[in-house]
DNA sequence: TCGATATTTCGACATATATCGAAATATATG
DNA sequence: CATATATTTCGATATATGTCGAAATATCGA
C-alpha cells in the first residue's frame, strides 16, 4: 500500500514526534533558516554556518538543562548534527533528512 | 528569524504531534497514497477517492474506537477532511495542508 | 590551578497520550 | 420495528513527555 517499509515509518513518526513539541521546532526553524550547508555533506562550509546550545536556547524562555534535553531529541531523531568546538557544542540541520522530508511530503503531489 | 508567526510554528507542531504515532502516520500515508482528489479542492473528484474509518483500521491491529479517537487527531490537527455517507464516513487529505508541509521542508532547500 | 562559561545528567513532578472494553449513537435493511 | 453494521463516547490505566533545579562535567583563560 504504502511506499514505505514498516521500520522506514517507524523513523518517520520519530522525526515527527522531535518536531512535535513547538519549542523543539522553533530550535530546527532557528538551524534550518541560518545553518544548512548550501553543499549538501560539505564539511567545511559548516562553517559559521551551524548554533551551539546556547544560540539555541536564547529567546526560548527555557532553562539550559531543558535545552539539552530538547537537542538530544532532535539528535535522536536524527535530525541535527552536532560537534564539540571548544567550550561549545555547534549542531546543523542533516541536510540528507531535510531531503527526505521534502520528498515525503512533495512526491504525493506531484 | 523564521518566516513563520508564532501561531503558525504551534500549528505546524500540532500536525507533528499526530504524524508522530506510527498508527496514525499509516492512516495518513493510506490517505495519502490513495486519496488525493487531483483537482485541489474538487468535491466531486472526491468520489471513490477516499476511505472509510473501517477502511483506515484494517490491518492496523488496533480497536475501532482507537482508530476513531486517532482519525479525530488527525482531523483536529486539519491534515484531513470527513463527511458521513450513509453509514460509513468518508476520509480525504487536506490538499492545502498537504501543500503548506511540502514547501515548509522544501523552501529551506531552495 | 582557580574561576568563568557551556553543557549534561539526574531526580522529581505534573500533564498528556495510546490503547482497551463497554456502552451509546447513527444508519441501512429486512 | 428489530437487527446488523459503522462509528463515537466514556472511563480506566499504563506509559511517555516537558519542564525545572541542583549537581556534575568539560573547556578556556588568567
Amino acid at each position: 500500500m504504502s511506499k514505505y517499509r514498516d521500520d522506514q515509518i517507524k523513523q518517520f513518526a520519530e522525526i515527527f514526534k522531535a518536531l512535535s513539541n513547538p519549542n523543539r521546532l522553533r530550535m530546527f526553524l532557528h538551524l534550518v533558516t541560518c545553518c544548512v550547508p548550501g553543499t549538501v555533506g560539505s564539511f567545511d562550509a559548516k562553517d559559521g554556518v551551524s548554533a551551539c546550545v546556547g544560540d539555541l536556547g536564547r529567546d526560548l524562555d527555557i532553562v539550559p538543562s531543558t535545552v539539552s534535553h530538547h537537542i538530544k531529541e532532535l539528535h535522536r531523531a536524527g535530525l541535527i548534527r552536532m560537534e564539540r568546538r571548544g567550550q561549545k557544542i555547534e549542531c546543523w540541520v542533516d541536510p540528507v533528512i531535510l531531503r527526505g522530508l521534502a520528498r515525503f511530503f512533495d512526491e504525493p503531489l506531484t
